[in-house]
DNA sequence: ACCTAAGCGAGACGGTACGTCTCGTCTTGCG
DNA sequence: CGCAAGACGAGACGTACCGTCTCGCTTAGGT
């Protein structure tokens, strides 16, 4: 999985290197990793990837493009459940999402790309793009309780995506993605108990 | 409020100078609102200000510390409700606090601070302490509505004020303050019904 | 000979631009003649030259550095004789010395050099580098006495340039150039009798 | 004699205070030896002495003034020789000034002040001042010679003083006070060649 | 015995410069 | 034409001093 490149990239004719935007999405993560959002500059991870600056703006218009491209990267799959229960459902959700967020760079990288949209425009787009179709897709748990009758059908799944994500990332962006087990079912049975029949 | 100064500002003992922290703050509200976060440096800060940057770093140690500043100086008054029935308390919360993050400067300088606390640790630990503190307010509403017998006694207060604040502050950093009263009550029912007896 | 950059200058590739080069060089020259060594600051330089002051940096580790640059750019030939008469010799060096001093801008830079040296190591060393080279040079119109028996054999040559150099470098640094073609022709001529045959 | 201050120094009335006038000058010398002339700023010798700027400003208007008051305290006397030999003199002379410089703060101290007359006019008065004065010091040196017989009565007692003076200072501002013993014989041996009868 | 005047330590003030960092752009020479 | 390399103008970073100012205190000398 492209490996630190040892010698030296050189251009491989006149088409993108793959071998370079591997390198640049890792040294990218490398550097986030390591240094945080703080020591996150487009120098930074050149020097770290061996490539030259006008390389990576050459293939990410931004610094928010690089980040959201890295998160899509390593993001891995989440546990949307698919018990008989929304709130089994969201709990699981909700604790496999914590999870990914405190074992692995995706948390770093999501705050930092949150951050990011905060004073970028290109960024704030993207990341209200990427919220919107992340919402899109865990309403799905709601849908699924709606269909067997779980759930009252005059529930709006997306209002009830849009409770869940804003509880993970509040507690992303504010260092407390540390909650109990019980704390995060506390949060998903409370939001169950207004939406059951 | 606020007026230019006119000659020049002066040291006035070995004392803080009460006519610069004010220019300063302004300065600060200014450059914030017209630049935006991404505009929003010391030297923008002092230039504005036509103050020396050592004032300014002699009694805000940081950029947060000075965003933070300004954020509690801006902030106004917020409806907590105070009727008979949380689900009215917790709609006129979220309704004020959304028209106040978006008629006011108050809703960009709270984002710069939670952009801020993303790579700034002192910020981060402001902010976090900032948060519990209003947590622990907002939760008030709740313990009134245990109090009256409206809200089951198993219901942690302080869980339902993260849910409303972790909804309000989603919406703040995604740019989705222009909710309707109706989506607004949407979510403060859905909360609500999951809290009561 | 230095016209003024009219658009921008620009990066010319992996590698120095000479036109920076020249125009910081030239800005540096200028800011010395017109604010003296209290006033010559990289910060100035650099506004002069319309150049970042990282690029005056890359290229001239120290102020004096770039002030021994400067002066080196600007030093025209000395006059070292070559009569058959020591005296006349050293009597023109010292006389030409003084004149390029008192009429070109190279004698304020060599006491900005002077008083640089004083507080930075790395000027000290540059200047004792420069010295001796120029000793060393000097003291061939002692060799040449000695060669054609002008000159006594037992005489060191270095000290004799040592004293003639420290006769002008001490008139620079107490503004005492104004001397008299009568004043210089006297030092010259008591050195040339202490090292005759 | 000027311990260092215990408890405070204060005002004693309307009129300079003595303790403090020490004080200032002791801590604007060990600033010097320990930080060097780079390091010697008002500031430090303020905070050194324990002392307010203003208290220094008052007293001393510039640095210039500081320096020099402290080279004159500090200075010790030369040995001018006296004996019947203006070669054994001029060296004594020589000897005598490298080992003052080299061997107390007295060096430092005058290199301090020649750097900072290269940019302070009031300092470049003070140096010429002084210079001449001890130009004028050291020339009798030769007028004893010449009363004797010993030097031509041709020989300007000025013009000697002036290269003996110039050999020391521009040993002292290039760092070359360690000369030997015969390196300085060697210099008044010329010189003093250059003007017996 | 009171009052004024000036010196004192302290330290804040508006500034300027420091030397370093990153930005996003540019141009070269190789492949 | 892509690539590594790295220089470029720009400008922010946080710190050190500059020389000035005002404070609250102290003391001496004139009233």
């Amino acid at each position: 999985m492209g490996e630190t490149v040892e010698n030296a990239r050189r251009s491989i004719g006149a088409r993108r290197n793959p071998d370079s935007a591997d390198a640049i999405r890792e040294a990218a993560e490398a550097v986030l990793l390591e240094k945080g959002y703080a020591g996150f500059s487009i120098e930074a991870v050149a020097r770290r990837a061996r490539a030259g600056k006008p390389t990576i703006y050459r293939w990410w218009p931004s610094k928010a493009a690089l980040l959201l491209d890295v998160y899509q990267r390593q993001k891995r799959d989440i546990d949307y459940g698919g018990t008989d229960s929304v709130e089994e459902d969201m709990f699981r959700f909700l604790r496999s999402l914590f999870v990914q967020w405190r074992e692995t760079p995706a948390g770093d990288i999501f705050r930092s790309l949150i951050a990011e949209a905060q004073s970028d425009p290109t960024a704030a787009a993207a990341l209200a793009d990427y919220a919107r179709e992340r919402r899109e897709h865990r309403a799905r748990i709601i849908e699924r309780g709606i269909a067997r009758g779980e759930v009252r059908s005059d529930v709006d799944p997306m209002l009830v995506a849009d409770l869940l994500a804003s509880y993970a990332w509040t507690h992303l962006i504010t260092g407390r993605l540390d909650e109990s087990d019980e704390a995060i079912r506390a949060a998903a049975r409370l939001i169950a108990r207004g939406i059951v029949v």
